[in-house]
DNA sequence: CCTCTATATCGACGCCTGTCAATGTGAGTG
DNA sequence: CACTCACATTGACAGGCGTCGATATAGAGG
């Protein structure tokens, strides 16, 4: 019953005054900095290149190692951050595991850049 | 230092392809990743939202130290990186700096991420 | 001239990240 | 069952990056 509405308040945010100013907030530009921390990496974008290109769009870490020239821990290690990052999907069938595009992940992520 | 803009300069090309892969190569991943680099960063992105949605496009320092809750030496060194990413164009009228957003940029980039 | 304001630069600190060597896991094979 | 192959995980190390305080520069104004 207490009015507890909090109407005007507006803690430390402050919008500044700035009516109608869409601006990125603080947990959102989290998000997707991580998202392009995934990109940010050069072994990361040939990773994906190297898989988009691939025949059946599907490649297994075998196939990654050599262009790269990087050890194979360190493979699976960028294939893991691309796998968190939503923009490659894992799949393994038997002994090998075929890592591919997660589809329009990409496109996604190029959006987002627009909707800044 | 090294500051080359990486948006839009597409240079040398090298047209790899050493054994008919058309994989993306060393030095290309290189420059992209450095793009992006410019964009892992959660108040680099919002630096980037307000300049956006700033009025008359533009915004000074002053103006972009309060909303990210940041000193103002941080605050020029993050501009410092997008300006040389080539997103961000600088231009100092009296004792202001005013920067804006290069026109393009961001859709070059978001191209990029198609064209990989 | 001097001072104040707005911005850039420098130096240092702590955290995050990319890399590798060593080891763990789990499926296939003899 | 023992062994091997393909891959993941761990621990450790070096380098990069974000942040701040202090300082430098440059323009406006008295």
């Amino acid at each position: 019953m207490t009015t507890q509405q909090i109407v005007e308040s507006t803690p430390a945010e402050a919008c500044c005054t700035v009516s109608g100013m869409p601006v990125l907030g603080a947990e959102e530009a989290q998000g997707k900095a991580q998202l392009f921390k995934a990109l940010a990496d050069p072994n990361r974008l040939r990773l994906l290149s190297i898989v988009k290109a691939a025949d059946g769009g599907e490649a297994c870490v075998c196939d990654l190692t050599e262009p790269l020239d990087l050890g194979q821990p360190t493979v699976s290690h960028h294939l893991k951050i691309l796998v968190d990052a939503g923009l490659l999907h894992r799949e393994k069938r038997g002994t090998w595991a075929y890592y591919s595009l997660v589809p329009g992940a990409l496109e996604r992520t190029a959006d987002v850049l627009s909707a800044l």
